[in-house]
DNA sequence: AAGATTCGCGCATACCTATGCAATGCAGTC
DNA sequence: GACTGCATTGCATAGGTATGCGCGAATCTT
């Protein structure tokens, strides 16, 4: 009863009395067909409406022209973003999107067969994280993966991230030149490499310039970056330089030292990353660093589509430069608190 | 040789010298096969790593176990949400995603054929519209839909709406409570059902009682709210009370009070829509309607699931009452600028 | 005009799973 | 011992598309 409904290229072919090979030829524009039936297939296949079944032609063909994207953090501001891009852009490049959500705590492990079922031609991951055994498991389907903003510590699969710790050096040498002497990291969730990489280039710098770098846990929420600049404020010596593991966690610090009287961007200086869109409003005016969305998601797509095609599978890392956006949450002359001449010295 | 790799159930028949409907049917627990045999099975499909082609199933059961979502907006702070639980919830169900965005602008038409070639059991909406065109190609071809927060004026496709309405009331009735006087709303997107609604809701009431209201154009975004406000705090006789179509409109129009040292929850109220978590930070502390996601979301579930299982198509609309949720940014004591008994007396 | 070439199309099959129906083997019954 | 009945398994086919190969007809060649 539901087939009813649905024309085939079979029925297309027995009303015009040809084959159904010929149809399926015609639709496709294959030039061997003579140009006339060649419209007298389409104009039929027009005027009844006919959908080719993409399972069957994928069955034919062993392309399923499927891409998974898994997405952890969907309701992060940053994420969405990419989310709405990557699938734009994948369709334009005539590919559907299979979607999988995950909380970024344990491994995709469990949505792999999923993904397997549904034959996805390439599997890109977002913000969450693969196990080296799922990895292989994919190496041995001939599926490609690109982790995005994330990659593998064994490097058994191509990823695609912002360089995390080169965007941590820009915040130091920016907070050093500016002439701050205590500071402080929020951290993000641990277990991602996001979080140690930007940490990582943010405390080596400062470390070989001479200074501490206090450490307050998060896990890239608003609430964290709350509770946690509450914490280094309420402290003697409390730090003059915050750096956020991302823009969502440095808003909430940002709100909590105003709930405090603390002045952003005077007393205190705080950075993000990410450049959300929200960065930017007026009541936050955030100095942050900016992923290279455009960059990345593109670069991403360039190898997942390269790997499928071309079935080149090496394992690729790539790191795309971010870049220090300024705004107004960050004080820039020094104002007599701190060394300034080693500051300026360092940049 | 993509297909070495993979392996069929044809190959676990062969291995094990039986046929292939035995593999078919141990791997789907069939009480028909001795438990010997199936035990055999499942063990060697769990050592080949046998993974069922879902594309060569879903042609054979003529069911997809696709479930295609169309959102528009992904980027505004509400929809991530609503996609996140979505695709979590249909996953626990046993059901898989397929994502498609579009701009809101336009209808979704251009993105149905992909739907109908990949055989979607079924179809959400969420936020953007489907002509009445395509809703009768739909329904021809016998695939349930449901419109999430939007309804089509022609009634031909099921729809779960927040009761929009409902809500601007519940903001005109509050904010008359509490002795406002000079209203106004900033307005989202206008060919959206959301929108008019909620405008609908507040303006009748407060017309009713007596009061005009001072419309602004918006967008849906923060910028437009922002841009809104300034133009409304800029006049002589500006209002004491703006209901905006949804929070992050609100959000801009409080950063533009701010900017312009008019303060928010004193000399002007203001009142959003949504209850996305920003609402909630201190430096906003917004008044507003919540949606009841969670509700909305199990009602489009079941009314989809409903459809497909049980096959009645019929259409159906569903309206889930909002709640007004009391945060700082109105103020709640007549302040001897208005007539206050008035207000009192109509709530 | 007969053979060589090209053009246009059809036949048959692969892709993989699910399922109705037939068949086999075996135990139990009278 | 023959027959009924049940428990297991196999056979065959559907589902819709793409494509290698072959065939007939039309065009061209000389």
């Amino acid at each position: 009863m539901r087939s009813a409904g649905r024309v085939t290229s079979v029925d297309l072919a027995q009303t015009l009395g040809i084959a159904q090979s010929t149809v399926s030829r015609a639709l496709s524009n294959d030039t061997r067909i003579a140009v006339k039936t060649r419209e007298k297939v389409q104009a039929l296949a027009a005027e009844l409406g006919y959908t080719p079944n993409a399972f069957a032609r994928s069955l034919s063909t062993q392309q399923s022209k499927l891409i998974g994207i898994v997405m952890s953090e969907m309701t992060s501001p940053f994420y969405p973003f990419v989310l709405e891009k990557l699938t734009s852009q994948l369709h334009e490049l005539g590919w559907r999107v299979l979607l999988f959500s995950t909380d970024s705590d344990h491994d995709v492990d469990d949505l792999l067969p999923l993904v397997l079922e549904y034959q996805c031609d390439g599997l890109i991951i977002a913000s969450a994280n693969l196990s080296s055994h799922m990895s292989e498991t994919l190496i041995r389907h001939g599926t490609p993966v690109v982790l995005f903003n994330r990659y593998a510590s064994d490097a058994s699969s191509s990823a695609v991230c912002c360089d995390n710790r080169g965007g941590g050096r820009l915040v130091a040498d920016y907070l050093l030149a500016s002439g701050h002497t205590r500071y402080a990291y929020i951290a993000g969730r641990e277990n991602t490499s996001t979080n140690r990489d930007r940490e990582l280039g943010y405390t080596a710098r400062l470390e070989a310039a001479g200074f501490a770098v206090r450490r307050e846990t998060g896990n890239f929420t608003y609430e964290a970056g709350f509770a946690a600049m509450g914490r280094l404020l309420s402290t003697r010596d409390a730090p003059d330089a915050v750096f956020c593991a991302n823009d969502i966690t440095a808003i909430g610090a940002i709100d909590a030292a105003r709930e405090l009287g603390v002045q952003v961007g005077h007393e205190v200086s705080v950075i993000g990353f990410d450049d959300i869109p929200m960065a930017a409003w007026s009541a936050y005016k955030l100095t942050t660093v900016r992923q290279p969305v455009a960059a990345m998601i593109a670069s991403s797509l360039e190898m997942l589509i390269g790997a499928i095609e071309g079935q080149v599978l090496g394992s690729n890392l790539r790191f795309i430069p971010g870049s220090l956006v300024e705004r107004g949450s960050v004080r820039l002359e020094a104002q007599g608190k701190g060394r300034k001449a080693k500051g300026k010295a360092n940049e």
